[in-house]
DNA sequence: TCGTTTTTCTAGAACGATTTAGAAGAACGA
DNA sequence: TCGTTCTTCTAAATCGTTCTAGAAAAACGA
């Protein structure tokens, strides 16, 4: 049956094509026994239902939301952070009967033209952990998209989810202080690792605005310890291990590790294990976020309350009750057995 | 700057529309000096480029693939076997140009039409883990969507790139016979226990197709073994934990788990090691996967190759060269140091 | 030089719906 | 009975492209 339409029905029925339209979208438009007669006619000729293409075109409405990931798709999902994120998100789409349009940001041909989020038909964009002044969210500004970060941008009229990062780092930072840290590995995600060499960094190379206002907190935390910086790739379990193994067995270990996430601290939890360090007395180890497997394995770590970052940014982008564009959500340290005093020597 | 479309570039450049329409589509259709012009007014308008939707409507292409998941969209991330299959699906949509839409399952109101199935722009649709029957199937065929399923259907024309469960099931089963164990509990996903609740079922009661088909050809495999079937609610690492903790803490139990999922039997694991047992000689524990998890916990599972399965799927829907509309991937029984003799007794 | 092909561009009709403004008829109050 | 308000339905415009067919100009071969 090619081309059963809109027209076709109504032609069948008998009615303007306008009336079927308001058989499907605005049901108190016609009288209950025409719609009934509608329905049972499109049902009988197979028509589906209105276009989702023609309507998203005449409407405006998309009825999607993209979903912006940095990094290979891959990354993105093996971290239960941004699991958590995405149901979160996806709770409220579907409350709004959207659906979410996944876009991986492939560093490559973003300005190409030919990429995702260059063609997308979306009504909004939720941007996650996309560094600022990426390429891609110029694009998204260009096409007129409302987009929601979950990063405080400098822009004022910029819409984000957040937490103060550089007051929860601050939170973990008072606590390795008190516990006698000034020897201190910081674990970041970086593309210049991704080959699989972990790298010492400057807090200039970090890059994602995100890990660096959590070193400053930390920072800021421990006037008097030395920071170290380090990645071993892309924000991973495999890139935790790296960047653990490559710390752990150089010259001067510090006395705790500190991941910008868990997945990473669990990494180099993992690391310490084959290496017989027990967490909490040889060294100290915290993480960020706590996903589930951070309190299975006893990490310390900082508290954000992820699945309800992915609902107000659901909220915001497709929510028009909600008003507030900026949210702070509040994070909470974490105490477990991976941290402890710092050894004396 | 409202409305900038292709006829206010067309007219400012002074060219038809149909010409700024092949600027940016087919680039060899017009002299490369007017090309640039035509861009670069654009650019300077402010115009993004063709409307997603109307380009949709008009060719007909939406540019993008539907993926279909069962429950929650929480739990089906938090299995990276979910994340292997998306992996390996988002690869062959990246070189198509297509994004991939998550569509969320709400169990409620399927029917009523205002659901992402219904509304949604998609030019195919891969059906993950969906239960066969679903009434969102029904309505993609009735929209005259392509899908591909991971489980294979009943119906001839169905496409779809399956494992062969009751053999793969089997090879899992002829081992643990092999083994000696004939109390046997397997672990599967049900929505009845979702309240967190622990239920014992009936094989009918089981629901998905794929589960279904695994304890038949565990069954084959063990004629005279006793199968329980128990669940802790949706494929999760809590409910595989629940589930087990149900077993082992009752009055019967059995000398080997096994978990229709490696999360599940993760969970299993951890229920065991809380209770001082290990897996191997205490109790037998098995998976069904191999997700990465799965290798560093030592355990015995069914390994596919589930990244291929979502390439296969996405080079069904996408790539027209690929005429195979049904396609059976290979299994392999991994045998690790969580599977070992049932104790005499 | 004169047809013929190739290149470059255009007019106008789709694509399949929704929206706006308003007509026709029914129901209502006085 | 008559004007007014609802209810129910419709005509026509519109959303922003891409497509088909073909015109005009340029290039070509002999």
């Amino acid at each position: 049956m090619p081309g059963v339409t809109l027209k076709t029905v109504a032609k069948a029925v008998g009615v303007s094509p306008s009336t079927v339209s308001n058989a499907y979208n605005k049901p108190d438009q016609l009288s209950t026994a025409l719609r009934e007669r509608i329905l049972a006619t499109a049902q009988e000729l197979g028509y589906a239902g209105p276009d989702a293409s023609a309507r998203a075109l005449r409407s405006g409405k998309a009825g999607a939301v993209g979903v912006l990931f940095t990094d290979k798709l891959a990354y993105a999902f093996s971290d239960p952070y941004a699991v958590g994120f995405l149901a979160g998100l996806a709770e409220v789409a579907e409350e709004f009967a959207t659906s979410l349009l996944l876009m991986p940001l492939s560093s490559t041909d973003i300005a190409g033209g030919s990429n995702a989020v260059q063609q997308a038909a979306i009504d909004g964009a939720a941007i996650f952990c996309v560094p600022g002044g990426h390429p891609a969210l110029e694009i998204l500004a260009n096409r007129g998209i409302p987009a929601v970060s979950t990063d405080r941008g400098d822009h004022p009229d910029l819409s984000w989810v957040a937490i103060d990062e550089v007051e929860a780092a601050a939170q973990l930072g008072e606590h390795l202080t008190r516990l006698g840290h000034r020897e201190v590995v910081v674990l970041v995600d970086n593309a210049q690792a991704a080959g699989g060499q972990p790298v010492e960094l400057t807090l200039d190379e970090v890059g994602y605005t995100d890990c660096e206002l959590r070193i400053r907190g930390l920072q800021k935390a421990m006037p008097d310890a030395r920071l170290r910086i380090v990645s071993g790739g892309h924000n991973a379990f495999a890139s935790g291990l790296r960047g653990a193994e490559f710390v752990l067995d150089s010259q001067n270990r510090p006395t705790a590790i500190v991941g910008l996430s868990d997945v990473q601290a669990l990494g180099a939890l993992e690391a310490m294990k084959v290496r017989g360090l027990t967490p909490g007395r040889d060294l100290t180890l915290a993480g960020f976020d706590d996903i589930p497997a951070a309190s299975a394995a006893g990490l310390t770590t900082v508290r954000q309350p992820i699945k309800d970052k992915g609902r107000a940014v659901g909220r915001i982008l497709l929510d028009p009750a909600v008003t507030e564009r900026q949210l702070l959500m509040p994070t909470q340290l974490i105490v477990r057995s991976s941290s402890g005093p710092a050894p004396k020597h």
